[in-house]
RNA sequence: GGCGUCGUGGCCAAGUGGUAAGGCAAGGGUCUGCAAAACCCUCAUCACGGGUUCAAAUCCCGUCGACGCCUCCA
């Protein structure tokens, strides 16, 4: 029985779905302006790691995951660049989806824009309105009513009341209560805008998600999934006018990640300690990004710096090293010892799904693939032929794919890789005349060209490092 | 100040009542011409102080500390 901490109910709760075997996950995006970082990264492998275990567990997944392509940020950056808005976001929007499939990030079921969302957040305004949950204001803003839901505040635990002291209404505004948030902006002069009964404008940042669930999911989802950062008050607003509007409880789960940290701090555009996920490819592979929010737990702060990536570099070193062949010259394993690779390969299917079961815990699954990697390494060394590893090699594959894990080795360009095939013929000649003086400096030629390599009884393999 | 999450070995980190998973690092072995990889062995009583219980890292109270949100933010 799956388990899902609920930021809702601050309790881990049975899942159970809607529709029987049906999920309808949607999930917060980016604001696109600019490269994404690694905290988005991390945000995106969690939903991604969670959606594909759904699927594991037989559930046919409904993912959505929008983009906020109309904002202060884009019209602001679009200004600097003297660029259209719009054609900034889609750049990015492009970019952005080139990064998710570069962190093996599988592409959501549907991506709904906010530009491409326009009448129905104007139906849903209208709505709110008419049901007496927001009002226009002279200005050509208009206003959810906080007042008017009993359940405001719910899902960030704040009431009404402690969050009036600090509140402030901003020049401009016109709002009957400080804590009442805009769903429609009027226009400021020379800005992008859209007709509206208001006049001309554009949707506040919370609407377009209630709206877009809508038009992608229906009244009622599944699982809201985000940054623990959009708990108050993103999501808190989204339940508001979604549920203010249906009358329906809008989803069942609130799913939340915990936030990367760097040197001991939130990685954000506004503190600008950012790596982009560009940046971090250029350095490090996909699956050493995962590894590092494999071993966590999705809704702890994420410790990013040099010492948890080289770990995870090194943890994903040797999960490859269980795919490695059997050695040709394997004479098989006993009966013995092939009985006890086929438990230890029952028992991982049975660990996995445990784990993952509970809350999604990624460590406890990893550790689990660890015990296998050791189980299919030690057979290996017993003499295990190919016939005899496949099957547990299979199952690790598998299970490692449900991690999002590629496991692939690095390639070279060709002529790199004829390079060092020549080198390695050339040391193996060496060796066999015994001069390991020639060897050794191959090997450290070798080494410097990045390639590391491993002798053994059936010959030297290698590999980019 | 309010709300919330949390504090486990040198590091990352599972475990939420019955005497501490896993990985990295470190040390010792096997293998190897030497390496590398793999495999084997060694390495913690769970921030602190009280309490409940036959039994607590795990429940309760308090203290200290960290982080997130309360303004844009994955």
């Amino acid at each position: 029985m799956l388990k899902i901490y609920n930021t809702l109910s601050r309790k881990t709760e049975e899942f159970q779905t809607l529709d029987p075997g049906k999920v309808r996950m949607y999930v917060c995006g980016v604001t696109v302006y600019n490269d994404a970082h690694v905290g988005h990264a991390m945000s995106a492998i969690v939903f991604d790691i969670i959606r594909r275990y759904l699927e594991y567990r037989g559930y046919e997944v409904k993912h959505v995951m929008n983009y906020t392509d109309v904002d202060d940020k884009i019209i602001n950056r679009a200004n600097q660049l003297g660029e259209d808005p719009l054609q900034l976001s889609a750049r990015y929007i492009a970019d952005y989806a080139n990064d998710l499939k570069s962190l093996n990030v599988l592409p959501a079921t549907a991506n709904p824009q906010v530009s491409k969302t326009m009448p129905l957040i104007i139906q849903f305004v209208e709505g709110l309105i008419e049901k007496g949950h927001a009002y226009p204001a002279e200005n050509g803003d208009v206003y959810f009513r906080v007042n008017s839901d009993d359940d405001y505040g719910r899902l960030s635990g704040r009431k009404l009341e402690d969050m009036q002291a600090g509140a402030r209404i901003e020049i401009g505004e016109q709002k009957e209560n400080p804590l009442d948030f805009a769903l429609w902006k009027a226009a400021k002069p020379g800005e992008i805008s859209w007709d509206s009964p208001w006049g001309k404008g554009r949707p506040g940042w919370h609407i377009e998600c209630s709206a877009m669930n809508l038009a992608e999911l229906g009244e009622q989802i599944d699982i809201h999934g985000g940054g623990n950062d959009l708990i108050f008050p993103h999501h808190e607003n989204e339940i508001a006018q979604s549920e203010c509007y249906t009358g329906k409880e809008f989803s069942r789960y609130w799913v939340h990640n915990g936030m990367l940290q760097l040197g001991g701090e939130k990685m954000s555009k506004s503190l600008g300690n950012i790596i982009s996920i560009k940046e971090f490819l250029a350095q490090r592979s996909s699956d050493v990004m995962r590894m590092l929010v494999l071993n966590g737990t999705y809704r702890a702060p994420l410790m990013f710096n040099d010492d948890t990536l080289d770990a995870a570099e090194r943890n994903v070193e040797r999960l490859k090293s269980t795919l490695k062949p059997a050695s040709p010259s394997a004479s098989g394993l006993n009966a013995g010892n092939a009985s006890t690779l086929d438990m230890a390969v029952e028992s991982a299917k049975t660990n996995f799904t445990e784990a993952m079961d509970n809350d999604f815990n990624t460590a406890g699954a990893i550790a689990v693939l660890f015990e296998l990697s050791k189980s299919v390494n030690t057979a290996r060394d017993n003499g295990a032929n190919a016939d005899q590893l496949q099957h547990a090699q299979d199952v690790f594959k598998q299970l490692a794919g449900v991690l999002g894990l590629t496991l692939e080795e690095k390639k070279g360009s060709s002529e790199q890789e004829a390079q060092v095939e020549a080198l390695i013929a050339e040391r193996t000649e060496a060796r066999q005349q015994k001069n390991w003086k020639r060897s050794d400096e191959i090997r450290d030629q070798l080494k410097e060209m990045g390639v590391t390599i491993e002798d053994s009884k059936d010959g030297t393999t290698w590999k980019w490092s």
